[in-house]
DNA sequence: AATAATAAATAAAACGTTTTCAGGAGGAAA
DNA sequence: TTTCCTCCTGAAAACGTTTTATTTATTATT
């Protein structure tokens, strides 16, 4: 029925060892032989059996990606990137969704074990310690792109919340202004903590702080950032530091059902930056995230890995932007 | 190094055999023998090998999904549902992205044919004749989620575009709409011909037409939008059927900074519905589609063939909704 | 208690490759 | 001519399962 190996050594008169060279590339074949193969293979239609070969060879040419929500943009764009290189280096991506819940983590781990690829990328806005002792325990190289583990050992590429976080406290500290906002929720557990962190230890430089109640922790999403708003307005905000671009154009919109001009009486910056933010009227101030590098540089770094490459810089940090567009002044 | 069968049927006492038939649930295995295996499964910490078991079985328990491009927001949505079935199925799903390109289509089809999958979702605004070509000669089952080919032949899941573009026209035309516009481009080109065919056969009936210049193809992004207008703003359209929501709101954008007043100068309605509509002001009227369960029951159907269930609809059409929100009036 | 029927278990082949090891064909060097 | 390389090629083992045909153990029937 399907045609083999055999079959195109038989009809070649070689030995399928020579076929199999001949498919691989191997230089060690008479340019004839190779022809006369070449020709059978391309006569009788000859597909190599993946399976078969990954069987063989312990490679599989396949790797698997842990992502918490393919249908959410964030995760989407860096899936895009990811995707890209992997066929660049000929692999494979088998795709899981894990809601980043740990339980289904560690079932997709498993099962892509049992399917034998050749590394993980690990994308999620946490990392449980559950997950993060199975990663450390993988006997196949994972990555973590836009993740980072508590005590960074594992290979990883990001962008610096703290630092942006920081920097966009500064601009608005020197721009006189005294009450801030923070919201955020969802998947990106760490870049909340980070973001976080990044706001407080300004404004304590600054002798200032951020009250509790003008904390909001939701669910990234348009709906939450209209109740966010509800929230956070109860401090009387002059900016909202935002993670989800979904919940900033929320809170954007329910702050201007409740009367305030945007952005005199209220700025708003997010950290998502997806395509969302220039899709608003006015756009959004972000965070310029390279989310498709994010995948990408971390697709690579994972090829590294599996074909041992030397590693440089097991630890990336990409470069991010601040783009003060219309939600802030 | 790795614990394979052989392992752990030693350790039992047992053959492979019998081993392999405790852990594919074979009921002819005593209960007593069950146990002792699983205790050893358990306690040498045995994860079978899917890649034997694919070349011994011929079954791969992994879908292929080719998909056009998971960063778009329609597309991913669609491989949300997907997965989600493929799970609850106990399928892996190895997501490529072709951008909707032929020759790339080609070249996924035949690494995933190499892989041995099982099954293949097919997702693509065109489905060239070529690509069409290909799927009808395939050896595994193919299904199509939001296409349609030539004559209808393949399975199938979708929305009836012409009868939803027909009920729209039919409804401006009774408010008494004169000039009509199209803005349609990018992967969704099957969507843009029903939709351009339901309202120039509706605009027909009534005596009206639509002519070339209220027609405009471009590429389903926001910036594209606004080009868009600039186009269709010369036939002074009263309201623009769009098929992408990208392109819809770059319109309104347009529109509202060329001075018109949405929905009173202009009404905007579009067809992708993705959790866009919701998130712009005014909220943009659309055709809700149910994204997700077009990739969850195309791979429903999937699962069917590669099981050899009876098919009672090898084409299914999936039901639709219109909802009028702030762009029309 | 003997036999038939059924259930449980095994041995070994098969799946389609890669890879290791060994060997043959030529050609160059001694 | 002999010896030694180098270059090609082939035979066969290995990869870790499932599956088929067979054998052995157990239970039911008379």
């Amino acid at each position: 029925m399907t045609v083999t190996i055999y079959d195109v050594a038989r009809e070649a008169k070689v030995s399928m060892a020579t076929v199999s060279r001949v498919v691989n590339g191997n230089p060690n074949v008479k340019p004839a032989t190779r022809d006369r193969v070449n020709e059978v293979i391309e006569r009788l239609n000859y597909r190599p059996n993946a399976v078969a070969r990954g069987l063989a060879s312990k490679k599989t040419t396949t790797v698997g990606v842990i992502i918490p929500d393919i249908s959410n943009m964030y995760y989407s764009e860096l899936a895009r990137g990811l995707e890209d290189i992997a066929k660049m280096y000929k692999y494979q991506t088998i795709i899981s969704n894990s809601d980043n819940d740990a339980v289904k983590e560690q079932e997709i781990f498993n099962n892509l074990l049992s399917k034998q690829v050749d590394g993980i990328i690990f994308l999620g806005g946490t990392l449980s310690e559950k997950t993060a002792d199975m990663i450390g325990k993988s006997s196949v190289p994972v990555v973590l792109s836009g993740t980072l583990d508590q005590d960074e050992s594992l290979p990883s590429v990001n962008i610096d919340y703290v630092e942006a976080s920081r920097e966009i406290t500064h601009k608005f500290i020197e721009s006189g202004v005294q009450r801030f906002a923070f919201v955020g929720g969802g998947y990106s557990e760490k870049a909340q903590i980070d973001v976080l962190s990044g706001i407080k230890s300004l404004l304590e430089e600054h002798a200032m702080e951020l009250p509790e109640s003008a904390q909001y922790i939701g669910t990234e999403q348009y709906l939450d950032g209209e109740k966010a708003y509800r929230v956070i307005k109860e401090t009387n905000p002059e900016v909202v530091l935002c993670i989800s671009d979904e919940q900033a154009i929320g809170i954007v919109h329910a702050a201007q059902d409740d009367g305030r001009v945007i952005p005199d009486d209220l700025q708003v910056i997010s950290f998502n930056n997806t395509r969302l933010v220039k899709m608003v009227r006015p756009k959004l101030s972000s965070v310029m995230q390279p989310l498709y590098d994010i995948g990408a540089v971390g697709m690579r770094l994972l090829t590294k890995y599996m074909n041992d490459e030397p590693i440089e810089n097991q630890k990336v940090v990409l470069p991010y932007r601040i783009e003060y567009r219309g939600t802030t002044k």
